[in-house]
DNA sequence: CGGATTTGACCCGCGC
DNA sequence: GCGCGGGTCAAATCCG
């Protein structure tokens, strides 16, 4: 059952069942640490994903971000960036109270300014580590204490300048082992080469490669999450992806036909122009699993 | 010394 | 209106 299959056909209840995505995944090989997959995103009803085995039901609870996904160690992504108050960049006007966050000269944001939602892709993997080499340098901002979880999330940071991707980081409370990542926005830079290891060019797959961003067109504008490749390839081999924006599922399955349809459900996903309207688990869902015939 | 991390405070949205 | 939870800032600190 390949995942082609599945989002052309339909059912997805059990495509999404990873292990045999694990057993049949090139990467598997490339995994130390990790075999199982989870429902990536969940929301905030579902603590944490179900892991069944191999048969990962997400079909009941993936994501659905946009509302709040607080929860636990599950709720791999939350609202979008709407909570950022403070331009920051633009606010600190005083130079005489930025010493001080006295909170008022910081709060300048605009009124009228709508944030705008950036993508966001949030998988789970099993892994020892936090932070899982992608191939990208990330500066970390920032660490909560997550509710109903011992294990604090990171916040981080695309170091490169222009770069506004941000990523987070926690672990599930449940499964220490398993580790919540969530990726928000596209890096508008290639992957550094200078790395340590040089992991970026070691694991960037070539057919992904071959696939020079095919979301630039599209208004919104996403390339698909390259570091999720990388990671998924380079950590584990089987791993549940989803988005809360653009609202897509990734798994990493096996091959580059999947990889393929990935891209154009996504890319479909990110066109559709309401799929904020439903719930960020139709969001979701739907790209990949209801039929979408219309898919190129 | 420069860059990254730590960490407490602050801000904001949301629910009650 | 208040409290809670989440996200971010930025000074202090750490580290190479």
């Amino acid at each position: 059952m390949s995942f082609t299959e599945c989002l052309q056909g339909g059912n997805m209840d059990h495509h999404y069942n990873s292990s045999s995505l694990a057993n049949n995944s090139p990467f598997g090989v490339l995994s130390p640490s990790s075999s199982e997959v989870f429902s990536s995103v969940d929301q905030g009803n579902n603590q944490k994903p179900e892991v069944v085995g191999g048969e990962t039901l997400l079909n009941s609870s993936i994501s659905n971000s946009s509302s709040s996904e607080a929860g636990g160690g599950g709720g791999a992504e939350e609202e979008d960036s709407g909570k950022k108050k403070k331009n920051i960049g633009q606010v600190k006007e005083e130079p005489g109270q930025e010493a001080t966050k006295n909170g008022n000269n910081k709060v300048e944001k605009k009124k009228g300014e709508k944030k705008q939602k950036e993508p966001r892709f949030a998988f789970m993997t099993k892994s020892e580590v936090d932070q899982l080499e992608d191939g990208y340098r990330w500066r970390k901002y920032g660490q909560k204490a997550v509710k109903n979880s011992p294990y604090p999330r990171s916040y981080y940071r695309c170091t490169t300048q222009k770069c506004t991707v941000k990523k987070r980081v926690e672990r599930s409370y449940e499964d220490p082992t398993t580790v919540i990542t969530t990726y928000e926005g596209q890096h508008n830079h290639p992957v550094p080469t200078s790395l340590r290891g040089n992991a970026a060019s070691m694991f960037t797959p070539s057919h992904l490669l071959s696939t020079p961003t095919p979301f630039t067109s599209s208004g919104s504008n996403y390339n698909f999450p390259q570091e999720l490749l990388l990671h998924m390839h380079h950590n584990q081999p089987t791993t549940t992806y989803a988005t809360s924006n653009a609202a897509s599922l990734y798994s990493s399955s096996h091959n580059n036909n999947i990889n393929n349809s990935l891209f154009q459900q996504y890319q479909q996903q990110v066109q559709l122009p309401n799929h904020d309207q439903y719930g960020l688990l139709q969001d979701i869902v739907p790209s990949m699993f209801l039929n979408r015939t219309n898919h190129n």
